[in-house]
DNA sequence: GCTAGGCAGGAACCCCTCCTCCCCT
C-alpha cells in the first residue's frame, strides 16, 4: 500500500479561525519509509502567528516570512501526495478538516483522497485504554528518535511514520490489507 | 486551560441518546 504520511503545524486549532504554517510529509511503500521521499515547507499565513504557538512550535515570522501561499504550498503537497493514502494523527478532526477550510478560503479546486486516521490503528490495537495521542503511542512501542523535534512537522511526521509502521504490523504484518477504516477527504489539486 | 468539533466508549436502557473524554496547534 502506498501512504503519505503527513502533519501540519497551525496558528491554533480552530480550522475556521487558524491558519496553516508548517506541512511536512514523508512518504511509506508496503510498509517501509522512504527516507529520500519527503516534503516539507513553512507556509506564509496571512495573521501574525501567536506568541504561545511560536513557543510551542518554534516556527516564528522569520521561518514563513518568504515561505509559499497557502494555496502554492498545497498545490505542492498536492503533487507529492500522487495517488497515495493519506496518513495523519487525529487527522479526521484536525488536518483534514484544516486543509479543507484553507482550500476553501483560497477558493482552490479540490481532487478526492482516501485517507486514514492514525489514532483508529491505536484504538484498534490497545483498544479504549489509556491514551492514544502521539506521546502516549511513542511510549507504548518504547520509540525514541532523538533527532526528530518534537511540534516541528519535520520531526512530528518522522515520528509519526515509525509509530504508523509499528502499529500497522502488529495489525496487519504483510501490510497488505488495511487495518482500518479509509475515509474519503478532499485536498487540493 | 482556552479556542472547534464531535470520535469512541460507557452508562442507562433495550435501541437509541446522552455524557464525558479525547486529540490536534
Amino acid at each position: 500500500m502506498h501512504l503519505v504520511i503527513f502533519d501540519l503545524e497551525t496558528t491554533g486549532l480552530s480550522p475556521a479561525r487558524h491558519e496553516i504554517i508548517q506541512i511536512a510529509a514523508i512518504r511509506m511503500r508496503a510498509g517501509r519509509i522512504l527516507t529520500e521521499e519527503t516534503f516539507a515547507t513553512f507556509v506564509q499565513p496571512t495573521q501574525p502567528i501567536p506568541a504561545q504557538i511560536s513557543g510551542y512550535t518554534g516556527i516564528t515570522r522569520a521561518h514563513v516570512g518568504d515561505a509559499p501561499r497557502p494555496a502554492e504550498a498545497l498545490v505542492a503537497f498536492s503533487r507529492f501526495v500522487g495517488d497515495a493514502t493519506l496518513v495523519a494523527h487525529n487527522g479526521h478532526r484536525f488536518d483534514l478538516p484544516f486543509i479543507h477550510a484553507t482550500c476553501a478560503r483560497h477558493a482552490l479546486p479540490v481532487r478526492p483522497v482516501t485517507y486514514i486516521d492514525s489514532l483508529a490503528l491505536s484504538r484498534q490495537l490497545w483498544g479504549g485504554r489509556g491514551g492514544h495521542g502521539l506521546d502516549a503511542v511513542m511510549a507504548r512501542l518504547c520509540l525514541s528518535l532523538p533527532d526528530a523535534r518534537r511540534h516541528d512537522a519535520r520531526g512530528d511526521v518522522q515520528i509519526l511514520a515509525e509509530t504508523v509502521r509499528q502499529m500497522w504490523s502488529q495489525l496487519s504484518p504483510d501490510f497488505q490489507t488495511c487495518p482500518v477504516t479509509r475515509n474519503p477527504g478532499s485536498i487540493a489539486q
